[in-house]
DNA sequence: AATTATTTCAACCGCTATAGA
DNA sequence: ATCTATAGCGGTTGAAATAAT
């Protein structure tokens, strides 16, 4: 059920990805994080957009991502948080951990939308019963599972949920401030500390990286990992109330690494 | 068993929001 | 204020899988 691969004209590859891209682009972004998705397949060594990447990981390689049935309770959530907040899917995405935007959006289109629609209309034959009944009698039916479905917010409802929501999230990974504020910066966000401490005494801020580009670009010994600068800087581990200047000094090394690697990424 | 119709879902596309120059 | 680059969102597509005939 995946497009057949092909290639475009500029050579960039489109359609299914294959299991040798996703270990490229697993390894890669386990490794040193999504910094800029356009740059990316180059160093991860793979023919494919920023925004391929991106999809790809976003919805099949992030770690922890589920894969297969949605249980009840999923559908339930879904359903619910759909009466409430619309075609929201990032939103509603937010709210079950281990399930990408587009895989709810599909399960809504392929078996959701079907099953509310159903349920709004047995609802609707319910309540004009209901209005026929004793009030025990609708408290009992009240137990409807469906019932926060008919529930109807108004804007000055849905933008205070939606507020919830993002106040729970990451910030905005546009900013650079804080290199562990990226959303799904993936393992490196989730174990940051540790994996700082660990990483700084042993080869993560040294080794340099070596893509797997099929020859194209740079040798492995001219093609210096962004973090060789920084090794005078890191004699010794920081602790994590330097994570700020370490961070705006990663960002401004990894600028000048850009810049003088600039004839490869072109 | 062969053919046709329908369903599913990974991936693409176009657009908007945001940040930085 | 304007332009450019990037990230992210939601709608749509299309080929494989499955069901129906």
């Amino acid at each position: 059920m995946v497009k057949a691969s092909c290639y475009d004209k500029n050579g960039v590859k489109k359609g299914a990805w294959s299991e040798d891209e996703d270990n490229k682009l697993r390894a890669y972004i386990q490794r040193y994080g999504h910094w800029n998705w356009g740059l990316l397949p180059k160093f991860a060594g793979v023919s494919r957009s920023g925004k391929s990447c991106r999809l790809r990981w976003m919805n099949y390689l992030r770690p922890n991502m589920k894969h297969g049935n949605f249980t009840k309770e999923e559908d339930d959530l879904v359903i619910d948080l759909h009466n409430k907040l619309g075609n929201k899917w990032s939103a509603i995405a937010s709210k079950l951990p281990g399930r990408s935007d587009n895989e709810i959006k599909n399960r809504w289109n392929t078996h959701l939308k079907k099953r509310a629609l159903i349920s709004d209309h047995q609802t609707v034959a319910e309540n004009e019963h209901i209005g026929t009944l004793e009030s025990d009698d609708q408290a009992n039916v009240n137990e409807n599972p469906f019932k926060e479905i008919d529930v109807e917010l108004d804007q000055q409802e849905v933008d205070s949920l939606l507020a919830e929501i993002l106040s729970d999230e990451s910030p905005s990974s546009s900013s650079r401030t804080e290199l562990s504020s990226y959303p799904d910066y993936g393992v490196l966000s989730d174990l940051w500390p540790q994996t700082f401490q660990d990483e700084v005494v042993g080869n993560f801020w040294t080794e340099p990286f070596l893509p797997d580009n099929g020859g194209i670009g740079p040798s492995s010994e001219t093609l210096l990992s962004p973090f060789n600068f920084v090794n005078d800087f890191i004699s010794q581990p920081p602790s994590c109330q330097d994570m700020m200047m370490t961070n705006e000094f990663y960002w401004s090394t990894l600028d000048t690494y850009v810049d003088d690697n600039m004839d490869f990424l072109n």
